[in-house]
DNA sequence: TACACATTTCTACGTTACGTAGAACAATGA
DNA sequence: TCATTGTTCTACGTAACGTAGAAATGTGTA
């Protein structure tokens, strides 16, 4: 239960963004309005989509875990459980868990890792 | 491009495990035996594939570059691109770069890494 | 060389995930 | 209560994947 769809990837884009909750509308317009003016390129947006296409994405982002909403308030309100980075760290460790042998796996991405990235593990593993 | 099926991956698992390449028949032979016994559990396998079944596989684990044959003796003989262990880093790599913050994922990534784990990180970090 | 047999490629169908949205249902303010 | 706004149900099209039969191709042998 991983990788998301393009619509689905949009959306928690924009809730990660601005991560203060939002509602099914605010959504809508802010995904027509991304990326509109150009027309092309890679986000080919500039669409409106029906706001009950936002809301299914919605719920199946709710059901995946990624997305929890205020029921409370009439216009739900949606919000990302955890932030990117913690999603995408842990997709990273799904990954990682995915092989037998994690420590041949860490050499092999240790390996191929940018010279700056290498100084941030560095000294992030320093307090630990 | 990178999540792969059920049966997918129970074939790169096979080609990845004796690494020396193999022939669909042989591949279909192992699939049906890995795991026969139980009956269930997680692998519930034990279940005798069409080899145009396991061929298909191939081929489009081929085309997305997982796998490569050779043509020229009859039987192609089929065998995994890379290790397990570099595809994995290749993938959490991936992960990685999926978000705009890569030293900050990076910071949530080593926070919930094992002690050994980032044992092995420190040591390999030194040689770089 | 021609044929039986092994192997590969083509084609296809069922299932599931996802993009998409209308229809039906529910809540809310005037 | 009724118009309006918002949510849930239902559904269809596309693509990936599991699965495999039919058709095509190659190979060894009579």
């Amino acid at each position: 239960m991983a990788s998301l769809g393009e619509l689905e990837r949009a959306v928690m884009d924009l809730l990660w963004a601005g991560h203060d909750a939002a509602t099914a509308n605010t959504l809508r317009d802010k995904l027509a309005t991304s990326t509109e003016a150009k027309g092309d390129a890679a986000g080919h947006e500039g669409k409106e989509l029906a706001v009950t296409t936002v809301l299914t994405v919605l719920s199946r982002l709710e059901k995946k875990g990624l997305v929890e909403r205020e029921r409370g308030t009439r216009p739900h309100r949606y919000q990302a459980v955890s932030s990117r980075e913690e999603h995408t760290a842990e997709l990273m460790h799904e990954v990682l868990g995915s092989a037998p042998d994690r420590e041949a796996v860490l050499a092999q991405f240790i390996g191929s890792v940018t010279q700056s990235e290498a100084e941030t593990l560095r000294k992030l593993l320093g307090h630990i």
